[in-house]
DNA sequence: GCCAAACTATTAACATGTTAAGTAATATGG
DNA sequence: CCATATTACTTAACATGTTAATAGTTTGGC
């Protein structure tokens, strides 16, 4: 029994967990795309980052830990990585000393133009799998649950 | 130009990326655990096996990575740590001496039954802001998705 | 201009993710 | 039976996740 005298409520099931579920999806889509990862030498994290800078261009760390869903530390080593293999380039920001700039090298552009066709036929195949309709609505309800827990935040 | 004489498809943006979008809706959800998870001093990994536990008692080491959504290497880490502070117990199984099987410990539980309120309290919250039909239906589309994309395999 | 506070990136320390290799126990074919 | 393959788990090595601490910059008030 608790303060308001009623009986605890019975601890949900454990298969009715969401991170669970949303990593359970997440590992099947995953299986997906690790063989072509695995077969460029290239890391899930190490895509994420190639794959923001060729669409934004120059970015600052700590926008890029967010586009990626990195933490800044876990950014730095992957960084530091991929600037010893030739991949990216950093500089720091003219403006403010603090910040560094971050972008992709023509190694690292030509590194994701050969895994992209891999990559978009898996694609392919999971909206064959599951329905294109049904990944697009996917997408919108995992968008709005992201939005409507960040907005609690305040 | 590739093979067909029609131009390579373009790339997908990178905002639509199936594990972009999962990743960042359950770090929204995590984001929600992570402060308890932290006052009772234990992994979100490490709570996941004591569920696990808790709820289908004594389980084979290969049996309980599947519940987890863990590798063995990782669970075989985990197990050692949950072993050494007393939260679990492991034994060969009398069958197969090859099998490992593990249980909960009183502490382990107690653990459980203390932190399960703040994580249920979570729960409403996560209801409240998105909506139960949604949370529900959200359930069941994942598990979709993992159902057909597990098919495929063979 | 000076100093404390705030900011940005990195490093450190420990835990887990991922793949490959290793070890011990069991199943299988001959 | 025995050599072999298979299975279950562990260990190893490297990369990332997570939190705390550190170092260098910049900002604001004075």
């Amino acid at each position: 029994m608790n303060g308001d005298g009623l009986p605890d409520p019975p601890m949900r099931d454990f298969s009715r967990s969401l991170p669970m579920a949303l990593l359970r999806a997440r590992e099947a889509v995953m299986d997906r795309f690790r063989p072509s990862l695995r077969d460029f030498g290239i890391t899930e994290q190490q895509w994420r980052v190639l794959r923001a800078l060729h669409d934004r261009g120059e970015v600052e760390t700590g926008a890029l830990a967010g586009l990626c869903c990195l933490l800044t530390p876990s950014l730095s080593r992957i960084l530091k990585h991929l600037e010893s293999t030739g991949l990216v380039s950093r500089r720091p920001a003219p403006s403010d000393q603090r910040r560094t700039l971050v972008a992709i090298s023509p190694e690292g552009r030509a590194l994701i133009e050969r895994r992209a066709p891999y990559s978009e036929a898996q694609y392919r195949a999971i909206e064959e799998a599951f329905g294109k309709e049904r990944v697009d609505a996917l997408y919108e309800t995992l968008e709005n649950l992201h939005d409507a827990l960040e907005k609690e935040k305040s």
